[in-house]
DNA sequence: CCGAATCCTGGTAGATACTG
DNA sequence: CAGTATCTACCAGGATTCGG
């Protein structure tokens, strides 16, 4: 299972024998967000054919970057988590991701939209200059799932799911009014103004939502 | 030529489906170091087939990330050169590269040390953060190829060959000096009393050369 | 000699069925 | 639920050949 190599000692093609091969980085960014077990990240990659995922999951194991883990007694279930190891590569999947989204501006057909890859692009387009100060807590509420954001400090943390208590709601009612307001073709006012975001909380923090996360 | 995709919206996944093939990332790290012809890749990727090789330059010009040019007459010569989209690959490469050389102490045997490799290597341990308000030009002799390193008010810039006013010359005259001084193995008191190096400048600006490329 | 294209082989990925 | 098995298709590796 040695992974081919490129006879080159040099770290970035260490990195590409460790996580070059097909799926992997989207592996790592979907355990990103916490422990998964193997069905939960073939929900979240539904191309992935399961042997390949299989494979990965061992490689990622092998290396270091993730653990296999039994989960106590009634919960009949494995998961997988990144070690400390795998967690340092969120910078070069942040730093990847940011360059891949320059051409990222409708989905094309057949192509999903999965907690994941929003929790990622939350990720991407997060501007620490403009969170100075800043502590703020965000629930985005995307229909078939939710996210939260925690900005504190300059630091973000991203989660998938709802939060206790959030400061601001921004649900999305119809169209895509929350990746119009990342990518700056639509305004705060425009999408409350034609009703495809409901919001909950001050208002103002709408418009902090959008310097914080801009493209 | 359609590269296969991922069947997600999201900028990891494009960034992959453009340059997660084997080798692209590679390819893209040594034209970061300027135009190259087709005969200087493949001395720099000694173990790259010659077809994926052009395969892949083709792929990399159909993504806009790199031209194809035919130098003018004499030169009987085509060099690939990044664009500007290309180059912004750059803080991507070297935040994977930063990673992978956390495993990356020995060569494993049959590993090649380039110019590229070694130039990379400088730019993923370049520390900006100390290096404000210095301006330095360094060249770097290893035997088989020269690195210059123009640091300059917080930004660096590599190149390979010589310099032709450098502020520090340090050349390695046997062993692995430079690396042992990048890694803290050894200071520069050790590798000046070892003999492994000869300088020529200000033997100060070696301690501000460890202090400014240091992993 | 440079810059590939071609051909063949073997390995890896894709799709789907199946199992402890 | 968490994989393994199997088959096919494609892509990479390696050597050779070819055209400018």
């Amino acid at each position: 299972m040695a992974t081919r190599e490129y006879g080159q000692f040099c770290g970035l093609a260490r990195a590409m024998e460790m996580v070059g091969e097909r799926w992997s980085m989207l592996i790592v960014r979907d355990l990103l967000n916490g422990p998964r077990r193997y069905t939960d990240l073939r929900r979240g990659l539904p191309a992935i054919p399961t042997n390949i995922l299989s494979n990965r999951l061992k490689q990622l194991e092998e290396a270091g970057l993730a653990t296999r883990r039994a989960l106590p007694h009634p919960e009949r279930a494995v998961v997988y988590e990144l070690t400390d190891y795998g967690r340092d590569l969120e910078p070069a999947l942040i730093a990847l991701g940011r360059w891949g989204a320059r051409t990222l501006t409708e989905p094309r057909p057949g192509e999903a939209i999965t907690a994941e890859s929003v929790a990622m692009s939350f990720r991407t387009s997060y501007r620490p200059e403009a969170a100075y100060g800043t502590t703020a807590i965000f629930e985005v509420r995307m229909g078939d799932f939710t996210i939260n954001l925690q900005v504190t400090g300059g630091a973000l943390a991203v989660a998938i799911g709802p939060h206790p208590a959030p400061d601001l709601v921004i649900e999305r009612l119809h169209g895509h009014p929350v990746r119009e307001l990342m990518s700056g073709s639509k305004t705060p006012a425009d999408v409350l103004a034609e009703g495809s975001v409901h919001i909950k909380g001050d208002p103002a923090l709408l418009d902090r939502f959008v310097r914080l996360f801009h493209f």
